[in-house]
DNA sequence: AATGAATGAGCCTTCATTCAT
DNA sequence: GATGAATGAAGGCTCATTCAT
């Protein structure tokens, strides 16, 4: 990975110019605009377009692996993880945007390559897995469908990055709480006032 | 034997090819292959690319936001109604997985033109009117926000094109149940157990 | 190998072209402007640019090859095999010099691919065989070094895509018959007459 | 300990690289590679990429030149002299193969400046007359063409550049004296033995 | 002398689209 | 309706060359 003095303009103008016209749609050139070079000056950055790519998508999708791995042995409640889970997504979405709109567009469940499916694969694993524990600890309920349930919650947060409107962290950490309330508890109305 | 048109066929090569390799991605030479013609000869049947994406794509759309439309005026509960629109998207995912993958890919949530975001549009709040007539019977959380939720829904459903392997109507409406049951009820452990 | 109408045209073209310029030194749009189309329409005669440098080269090659064959297997003295190889190698240098001087400009004693370097091969060694028989049946000089003598009277053929005008077979049949006898008797002057 | 400049290491890359890939298929970046710099430390060297080129051929071919030059005016055989040239033509491949190989492929009787026209043409002269010499003592034959046979020769040298492989002076001078014997006395059979 | 970056031009190839047959 | 051929416009990538540091 080089790290020559414009690399990292030249991965953000890949961002927004990749999350805007999608991967395909959009030319080097553009891209090249977008910084303020030529296309061909590209070439002293990268060695292809995938390559872009890869580099635009790949700091998110590692940070978003690292913190479900390192949640997955703390100890606390399936729903405190949960809601960790959520929040950190929603940040991130908030913060980078672009990036994970690639990602989510790009790569997210296509078979790229199999390092990329291995990433994929993995995370969905890990959420899998905090809805293992809380069924298993019966703290979530028992006939849950772990698999879809993950599946329901990353489709749910992927969606994010086609209506959320970034730059606001206060919002990102509101959404986060909200999408954890309805895959905790439903929205059905709770029969708190029963008896007691 | 009359030989019918094919345009069905067209079609329905298009969706495939066009699901695989995303629209961008597909060339025209790789539909009329699929087909089994040659891609000039595709110019019977359509007036542009673009013309063929809105084919592949009108139909099911169209069928998912008639069914929400009439569901509206329906006398059901919010909950009813909830699981209805789940079950017939989830049946569409399952019949015609390559034409809804398309749309989700290519024009759910873009700018394409305002015909599709008004559609877009109309589907979405169709959704989220469900969960505003719960939240205002009391059958919902009082403090859901409805916007949140039906986005969230949509997109989980959504997100079944990047996993679901169609084919068997019996799984297909397991998944929809499973899913309204999230979203209705969360994963947390009912307190069915208590007295009485 | 298609055969649309212009087809020839388009291999003739880039005969002319890559023999004038180089394989490398020539591109497409040389060699399209030459036909009289625009380089993309190229892509209806061939696959790659590299498919038409084997289209140029190929018939010639194969011809060179089926009569060295041919001959191999005919009864004749070594040294009329060496005047028909000879006579036919230059012949077709007058009919189709472009052709030839791509062959053996980029293709020759190069390592191009297992395929061409088999060809390159099999003549060389057809040749090589005729000093062999020439030096077993004593027509020959018993000390000759057949592989020399055979890459050493290629080379001169080959050598005459650098210099020989074409288009007059009186001339190459000249040319052939001194080539010949170069190699046969050698430019020293006979002792025939000496006695006296 | 003095840094000589890099000058001959230039050189000498450049003959390696072009002759392996050709001046048109190698990239100035690989002859940098090969040396161990970046390509634009090339320009501290040169002007311009033919440049290079010239540079990697002059000096061979002046040698080459010379040689006949000096013999011309010396006071030997025809049949001598040829022996000579042959000799050191055959030498400087074999010392010097890349070298040569590139001269061969990109310069010798293409047209590539008058400079380099004229060289190619004054070497041919040179060779040739030493047939004409020959023929006029009456050492070679009488109806000898004399540039069909310079230009045979040349040819049948130049070709080593395709097959020989150099690092042996012994066998150097062995290919240039069977070289020498075939175009003297041809191949076949003397009929010394055939007194009575 | 060397480097990293930029330039600008060109090249192979793809592709949506058109059209005569 | 279908085909083969052509068009014209990009697009990804390479590369000789320049230049400030």
């Amino acid at each position: 990975m080089p790290r020559p003095s414009r690399w990292d303009d030249v991965v953000a103008a890949a961002a927004r110019v990749f999350s805007e016209k999608g991967f395909g749609g959009a030319s080097l050139e553009d891209v090249a605009t977008e910084v303020g070079m030529l296309k061909g000056s590209l070439y002293n950055y990268i060695k292809s377009k995938e390559d872009l790519l890869f580099a635009v998508v790949r700091p998110d999708a590692e940070e978003l692996l690292t913190n479900a791995r390192q949640l997955k042995v703390k100890d606390l409640p399936a729903s405190e993880k949960l809601r960790q889970i959520v929040l950190v997504h929603v940040e991130i979405i908030d913060r980078h945007l672009p990036y994970v709109s690639v990602y989510v567009q790009e790569i997210a469940g296509r078979g790229i390559s199999k390092e990329w499916a291995d990433m994929d694969r993995e995370y969905m694993h890990l959420v899998e897995q905090v809805f293992v524990e809380g069924a298993e600890s019966g703290a979530f309920d028992r006939g849950l469908d772990a698999k879809m349930a993950a599946r329901s919650l990353i489709g749910a947060m992927n969606w994010m990055t086609r209506w959320y409107e970034p730059g606001d962290p206060a919002q990102a950490r509101a959404v986060a709480a909200q999408l954890s309330d309805v895959f905790l508890s439903g929205v059905l109305a709770r029969r708190t006032a029963d008896p007691s």
